[in-house]
DNA sequence: CATAAAATAGAACGGTCGTTCTATTTTATT
DNA sequence: AATAAAATAGAACGACCGTTCTATTTTATG
């Protein structure tokens, strides 16, 4: 589903090469392999970055990924500056980690559940709904995959690439839904799957502008009445 | 129209008052009156003002009104930072200029002409229409109501009271458009003019989202298919 | 042309930023 | 318990930021 495996191919620190000498081996003693892909780290070391991440991904809600500061970020998790940055060694590994926890959060809330309805119109429905119970809370904290697309849409590089991917992944799920909506013959078979996604896309931007900048109220439904005009439109 | 009209009541400068004492009169000599509401400024400092105003408009579309740097438009405008400074007097002044100029140029590209239209679905069209070319630019140069509305959705003060109204100003205007076009007997009696303007300004949003951020082809094609089932859904 | 006002330049300020370096403490391993 | 590695702290860096102050140049006016 997501593809936001980025960060763990590069080494975190580029010097220290005085204590750990370039090339240290993967096996020790009598061919024990220890920890192959992942980083090496501690248990302590892991449970640490992961508090970072949480507060790093409820900052960036609020303020977007360029809004992080790994400054502010010490600050909430009582730690020293230089303590924060040595677990990510960059800030773009910071965003990018605050965007693959974000992507999870979504998969674990909208996608998954979705998963468990029988193909079709119950699926897209219930697709749909989740995203929306997502997007109630969003309204208060923020959006990453809108404001990322804000901050990032002049801006190339690895933080770019992995925020459009992620989002394109979910279009794709929705898209998918939307097709086998019309193989189960609840949709039209003449509708276009990209034109009924792009039209959802929109009223998903639309509840988030007026909610959450305008404070518009009742937004929420008529995101809803919104979606309803869309299936009936093809036919359901 | 529009309700971007604050620059002109504080003073640019907060002290100063060395060279010119407070209570300084409006009228001179013989009863002449003096440049009266706008703030005292030559006709140079008006002409550099301006170029400075269109600079930073050009900027802001492409890095957000936060993105704005006093710093690399002294470069761009071949001044110094003071300069530049001094026209506005603070960077939120500078920012509220350039959102003016914004909806200025919006009024005239998108809204003026389609007054000229009949009232009625052909003037909604001209809208949606109009809208569409300034969106077709702005997919390379960016939007600002757009960047703004992630920008400050959380951060209350001038810039956002004056963004904010800017918006809904337009979103009203299409509204009125919708309303006559049902007064014309264009569009069902039944049709909440909400509703559909909350239907376009998703389709518009959309637009942005997948042809700039994502560099989709076709998004503008999208949305006008998806404007046109909007209408035919209300009885178009 | 003289004079006052406005426009502009230049330097400096305090602040925040991401990052680096070095040193120390904590954790994991044998 | 000894030892190596990992985690963390603290200070310092260069860069950029908006803003202020002072001085100078340019513009407008009588």
């Amino acid at each position: 589903m997501s593809n936001l495996t980025i960060a763990s191919t590069r080494p975190r620190r580029t010097k220290r090469t005085l204590v750990a000498p370039e090339g240290k081996p993967l096996v020790e003693k009598a061919g024990k392999t220890i920890t192959p892909a992942t980083e090496r780290a501690s248990v302590k070391g892991q449970q640490t970055k992961l508090l970072i991440v949480k507060a790093a991904l409820a900052l960036a809600e609020k303020v977007g990924l360029e809004g992080l500061s790994i400054g502010v970020l010490a600050e909430l998790t009582h730690m020293s500056k230089s303590g924060v940055f040595a677990h990510f060694g960059s800030r773009e590994e910071l965003q990018i980690s605050v965007l693959q926890a974000y992507d999870q959060r979504f998969s674990e809330e909208v996608f998954t559940p979705a998963m468990s309805e029988p193909r079709g119109l119950p699926r897209l429905r219930a697709l749909f709904d989740n995203w929306m119970k997502r997007v109630a809370v969003e309204i208060r904290s923020g959006c990453i995959f809108i404001s990322g697309a804000v901050e990032f849409d002049d801006r190339p590089g690895l933080v770019r690439d992995a925020l459009a991917g992620s989002v394109q992944s979910w279009l794709d799920a929705l898209c998918r839904a939307v097709q086998q909506a019309k193989e189960e013959g609840h949709l039209l078979a003449q509708a276009e799957e990209s034109q009924v996604v792009f039209e959802i896309h929109g009223l998903i931007l639309a509840l988030h502008y007026e909610a959450r900048f305008l404070h518009k109220t009742g937004a929420l439904e008529r995101a809803r009445t919104a979606f309803e005009h869309v299936l009936s439109r093809y036919g359901a």
